[in-house]
DNA sequence: CATAAATTTTTACCTATGATAAAATCTGTG
DNA sequence: CACAGATTTTATCATAGGTAAAAATTTATG
């Protein structure tokens, strides 16, 4: 047997490695869901995944990479979740989009929470990524206002870039007060709203600037 | 002798008490601005202040409030600075503001940076503490759409707080980016002020409004 | 100046965390 | 079943924050 002899039996060890690793993610999420960020240690999600310290360290590498994994599989369910409304009033437009994201956070809260923090804390979105999260998003936001446009609604005296960057920033700034913990989805939502209607309206045509007005007045 | 002997020489002890907790906190703030915040070990502030570490401890406590030293220190030169610029014109206000706030930055800016960092990871930011940095902003912000209101610039379309708070909220955002490193100074004043403008321009009198327009195509 | 009384600093030590190397164990195939 | 190869574990580090008790220093007074 002069040959090398690779991988015997591996593709059912690599499915067991996948089914491994499975089960300490979602350990590692619960933990973090449950405990918050400070408090995730490997020892604990250790101990709660039944595994040995090193065994993380071998699956994933360093905490750092069990973060990276976590927020992967994060921002691959906002990702799927987040989408273009595509309605042709820019206010409907607005709502269906925010409450489409509150709702896959609402669905588990702590965990949403804890990925972003996770994220933002270890750099995971830093700098423009350019298959991020955030080029994403400001893309959606970039096509929401050119819909805007072309429907007729807003003018084009602001860059629309900017204006995207505009709208887009309104949710970011929400977000990172209610991943900090000083306000709760609802006040999110209300935050994210605002601010949207405000931007829109720096632009907005007549019509669609009084209907602004009212919807801001309109929010408790 | 049966009288009790309480503090002998205890004046000068305590003023040299302050002494100490100064030198100690002047190499915080340099350690902090030149390794960061991650970087920023007990150990090596008692090495460069040349103390030990349990110097440290009965000067301040734990980590946690030299930190909180560190950023009250902060906040205060911070609250010295800004002040409602109190001009006729809101384009101009927004300006002196901005360029005022961002001129204590560059002062020190890996300090500032790091100060806010700290600020925000140890939660000192926290809530609407209602002395806080976050109120006092706010009530500028206020100030200055009030101020636009009675000079004859802006409508009262939408209600003045969350105006002001759409408006210190650009502010807030940019400063985020900043402090997380995304953006630098520069990419930081203009952020602010697209976003001043956008959210002047939702309630802004045609000729404002005009102008607003003129001043967004303007920054580059 | 020497002393007493106090504080301040330090020495020594503890616990917890992230991390790694090498030994022991398990796994699936022939 | 026996073996090759991957996986888990045992043992061990290094470093961090934190604390108690001993040692050193400081200060006003006789």
């Amino acid at each position: 047997m002069n040959q090398t002899n690779p991988a015997r039996g591996n593709s059912t060890r690599q499915a067991n490695k996948e089914l491994r690793k499975q089960k300490i993610l979602a350990e590692a999420r619960d933990l973090i869901a449950s405990k918050g960020f400070e408090a995730f240690t490997l020892s604990e999600l250790a101990t709660r995944a039944g595994v040995s310290i090193p065994t993380i360290h071998n699956l994933f590498g360093k905490k750092h990479e069990v973060f990276e994994a976590l927020c992967t599989e994060m921002v691959v369910r906002v990702n799927d979740t987040v989408s273009n409304p595509d309605l042709v009033d820019p206010i409907e437009a607005a709502e269906a989009f925010i409450d489409n994201l509150l709702a896959l956070y609402r669905s588990d809260e702590a965990f949403y929470r804890a990925a972003f923090l996770a994220g933002d804390r270890t750099g995971l979105f830093e700098h423009q990524l350019p298959s991020g999260i955030f080029n994403r998003s400001l893309s959606i936001a970039r096509q929401m206002c050119q819909d805007a446009v072309d429907n007729g609604h807003i003018t084009e005296s602001i860059n629309l870039d900017w204006l995207a960057e505009q709208l887009f920033g309104c949710q970011r700034l929400a977000r990172q007060d209610w991943v900090n913990g000083y306000i709760d989805l609802d006040r999110y939502r209300k935050q994210v709203l605002i601010g949207m209607y405000i931007t829109y309206a720096s632009v907005a045509k007549p019509a669609l600037r009084k209907r602004l007005y009212k919807c801001i007045e309109g929010i408790v």
